[in-house]
DNA sequence: GGATGTCAAGGAGAT
DNA sequence: ATCTCCTTGACATCC
């Protein structure tokens, strides 16, 4: 593994600093939400954002340039706007702090998000994807790939190239700065979208995709590693961010799912002599690379 | 404090 | 029909 060609990044969790109650992930259930309305998610909201200026901050000690931050950081993000919380002005100052930092940062909502759906699962798509995109807003960050916002296409809806064109379709309902920053990956399982499938998108919006060698390597279609790897390469119009991780299954647990995630981190990242960026997706997070490193 | 049942959202696959 | 998983288990309640 040559660490040194290549930024390595991990996945919303900082493990060195669970112990300390530094998180960014705090929430809660609908009915305590009911109870306790905004003010409480602003209470949590600041304490997540805190946190994260804190994890933001040991990367930089320990050598990471590239994070992956929570898309939670917000409870209940979809039933209010930031502005309106009581914490805002702080919550607002910690943002722009974090942004501040020479660390680059990128987002990866949840699977419900569906770009290609319709009537409410596509409204509440828009109003989670603005959430997040207008994070890095606050944050200073000018819109662009550098911090990306990548999500899967989603469902398949029984026909994969009816739904691209109503993910393309609904990409122009998108805010510029959201549309200058998101970004699609290939997915593990064959029903869903392999590289081939995504560089339609990429053809027809200029939408960027984001390589993940492990989901490659269980729905990889009729392209080698190497060729899905390039192409998706040269859909980006900055340093690439791509995804890898070991399988569970072989390295760790025969009985574990095929998709499930390896702990730690065990093959060699092949980057075909090319400058990317990659978040390792390890369970055991910033651990497993700094293992690798061979540092304490 | 530790154990346990529960938890917004969409879709796919397994049981 | 019901459960589990996904980018990341955490929350609420009971003992």
């Amino acid at each position: 593994m040559e660490l040194t060609s290549l930024n390595a990044g991990y996945a919303c969790i900082n493990l060195s600093l669970q112990p300390d109650k530094i998180t960014t992930n705090r929430g809660m259930i609908k009915k305590t939400f009911t109870e306790k309305g905004l003010p409480y998610a602003s209470e949590l909201a600041l304490k997540n954002v805190q946190d994260l200026l804190k994890i933001v901050d040991w990367n930089i000690e320990h050598g990471f340039r590239l994070f992956r931050i929570s898309s939670d950081l917000f409870p209940w993000a979809s039933e209010y706007r930031i502005a309106t919380l009581p914490d805002y002005a702080d919550i607002r100052e910690t943002l722009e702090e974090i942004g501040s930092r020479p660390i680059r940062l990128t987002l990866h909502p949840g699977p419900f998000n569906q770009l290609a759906g319709q009537g409410r699962v596509l409204d509440n798509t828009l109003i989670d994807l603005e959430h997040q995109s207008e994070l890095f807003d606050l944050m200073g960050l000018k819109p662009s790939h550098w911090n990306k916002i990548n999500i899967h296409v989603g469902g398949t809806y029984g026909d994969k190239i009816a739904t691209l064109a109503r993910f393309a379709k609904n990409f122009s309902l998108l805010s510029e700065n959201l549309r200058a920053r998101l970004t699609v990956e290939n997915d593990d399982r064959q029903s869903l979208y392999t590289v081939t499938d995504l560089l339609i998108l990429h053809e027809t919006i200029g939408i960027p995709i984001v390589f993940d060698y492990f989901h490659h390597s269980l729905n990889p279609g009729q392209l080698t590693e190497e060729d899905a790897f390039m192409t998706a390469y040269n859909t980006w119009d900055v340093r690439p961010v791509f995804h890898f991780s070991d399988s569970r299954r072989e390295h760790e647990d025969p009985t574990a799912r095929r998709e499930a995630h390896a702990d730690w981190l065990y093959s060699p990242v092949n980057t075909y002599g090319k400058d990317v960026d990659i978040v390792f997706e390890s369970k055991m997070k910033e651990l497993a690379i700094v293992r690798l490193r061979g540092g304490a």
